[in-house]
DNA sequence: AATGAATGAGTTTTCATTCAT
DNA sequence: GATGAATGAAAACTCATTCAT
């Protein structure tokens, strides 16, 4: 192993060791000290690799992300069948949130950080970009769905996706609080179900009484 | 005043004051200090009002969340309009969240806190309780607008309980990181528009290649 | 009840409240306010009749002390018979030191206290007049029994007396310490046999090799 | 001086601060902010070493009764003349007694918390242990110089060593308080004469009127 | 006299960060 | 680069004492 990679095997050490003890305790209570003991080093080392508590937690994010972002965007490079593509696209991101669960008490950390302008001002810029992303994934994929008729024609992409998004986001805020139905393919299924009878449904019978409640009849 | 009402206030004024520190700095960065300085009174007056800090924390959310709990209930008694009653419902968490902004940041904090067992027990079963509250009041909605044919015959009423509140979570996740569509009544009315179609819609056209994407036609 | 009884009663009702919570807890652990608890009263009642915790915990040995100088005075009036007076007194104060059990570790509070001039300068003097007195009687009787020929002509009064106060605090210590022999009439016996042997034994053989060991042959 | 010498003699200066102080002004008012002084350190370092003050206070016994500990053992093993074993022990005593003098004050502070079972596990314990190994090396005395002769054979061993342990105890205290006699070589001789007199003498004259307060003449 | 809310100085303890070795 | 002792700024919480009612 060359000299850069050792030091690189390094640093990636202190950050798993630093998510699990960030996982287990939070932010605040979290020490260095605990850090450098759960990745076998002495404390002063950990400051050789990251200047301070503060940066060693965004990094934890920072570099959980980017491999994230990479795959998918990916994953709509093909858009010939949307509906397909969307389906693809939850899957991916439900396991996604299956694969980072060290991280999943740890996100809550990072957002109330983030929602506070003093300590979070990389956090936030972040956590604002990610969303960003993911939002303009799913407006392409919406409007390739309008295009070939698998979605219906009024919808208003903008909204539609950051529906889409904030969906997600309250299955992962119920899944890290360990509330509410099992996390599993079964609910996975269901919520695409759900999905796509938004998406899709083309008209509905008008309830009674709430005559705007679902969409109207042409 | 009576000196009943006379302290009474005071325990008001510290914990308005608690919850503007919480809100600007966060659990972990807010002093007592700081708690007393904005209610005007000594560090020592807190604790003849609150055994802890954490207590301040806590009983901030016990008494935001009680009046709320009073009116939901209130407002399901009449049932003979399932959609319209929930529409209702929606409208009335919309606008509390809209009320409760000096709580927004701090719901952050209280959820990740009460992730963690060690410090949380009683925000846990706090958060819960007032979960699984809801999901009750959504169930009963659903069931009845199954029987007056207003809703969907085939769902599953705890599964689309959960992803109502989810959709709400989220929805209210955002509002508090402040990203996503602006949270006004445009963005109520359109997500009744969303979670009505996905109950009502009897069926829908097969979009091409995801055969189980949307329900079935019969 | 008069008056000047009914505020008597309060304060000897506060006396006994903090004998309680002193011996409990010792006179840093103590707080002012379980004092005012135990005695059904409340916390600023207490600087009504005593000015500080200071002066509470010294009063509580002023008054326990008073009484039983009266009685320890009275019983060497008559010394007519010294051996059997001296027998009668350490009874009696082993009876005392049974009665004051409250007061058991609250006796060491009080010395260390006392031990400490910054502090305690009143508890200082108390000590001091207290354990004076007690020799001075005890020089009395050990005078008088030299006289009738009772004990060893050869006694350093001063300190034959000191010797006996020291053997009795030892045996104070031990109680309160709970270590050492059961402290009951059996020892109380034993003791009287040890110390008349001690103060009797005209001579004694001289063991060998440590020829001052015992007192010589005359 | 090596490293880890270094941290030890930093170890000592701390130890002999924290003996200062505490004798200065008890354990509740001294302060670590005063020992760190003292040890002219930072308050921060103090808990490099001890991980509170309560542990501080401990260490302090613990490691001044070690070394007494091996030496009174030492002075036991040769038994062949008992009298003079148990003089050169006392004797011993009296000198650890003087050299302690820091530790004076303190030894009572150490017992009013030992007495108190809630703080005092660990010095409750050692308090208990020092005590039964004294009674036991004076036991093993007696039980020699009986054999010899040099001791009456009617000494109940238990009993004999508790009331050596307690005079010596009562000594303490009274050299702790600065009451008493002083506390000089004079003394030592009389108490060993007072000591020997108990142990020794094979029977007295009986006082009038108190048959059974000196041992019976044969 | 009685009350108990208010005060604020004082304490222990923690921990991120630095820096000499 | 690695180490871990030293630092000192906080911060939560306590409690004797005061004083207005």
């Amino acid at each position: 192993m060359s000299d850069h990679e050792h030091l690189e095997a390094k640093r990636l050490a202190i950050l798993a060791a630093a998510a699990e003890a960030f996982d287990a305790h939070g932010y605040a209570a979290t020490t260095i000290d605990e850090v450098a003991a759960r990745a076998g080093i002495s404390k002063g080392s950990v400051y050789n690799y990251f200047r301070s508590k503060q940066e060693l937690f965004t990094q934890l994010f920072v570099d959980s992300i980017e491999p994230t972002e990479a795959d998918s965007e990916r994953m709509i490079e093909d858009l010939s069948a949307p509906a397909a593509t969307l389906a693809r696209l939850i899957g991916y991101w439900y396991r996604e949130l299956s694969r980072h669960q060290k991280l999943g008490r740890l996100t809550l950390e990072f957002w109330a950080n983030a929602a506070r302008q003093e300590e979070g001002g990389e956090l936030n810029r972040l956590l604002r970009q990610t969303h960003r992303r993911w939002v303009e994934r799913i407006k392409r994929i919406l409007a390739r769905g309008i295009e070939t008729g698998d979605f219906r024609a009024d919808l208003d992409l903008e909204r539609a996706a950051w529906t889409l998004v904030g969906q997600f986001d309250g299955l992962m805020l119920h899944r890290i609080m360990d509330i509410g139905m099992e996390v599993d393919e079964a609910l996975l299924a269901s919520l695409e179900t759900w999905i796509m009878t938004a998406l899709c449904c083309p008209d509905s019978p008008r309830p009674r009484e709430v005559s705007d409640v679902c969409p109207e009849e042409s």
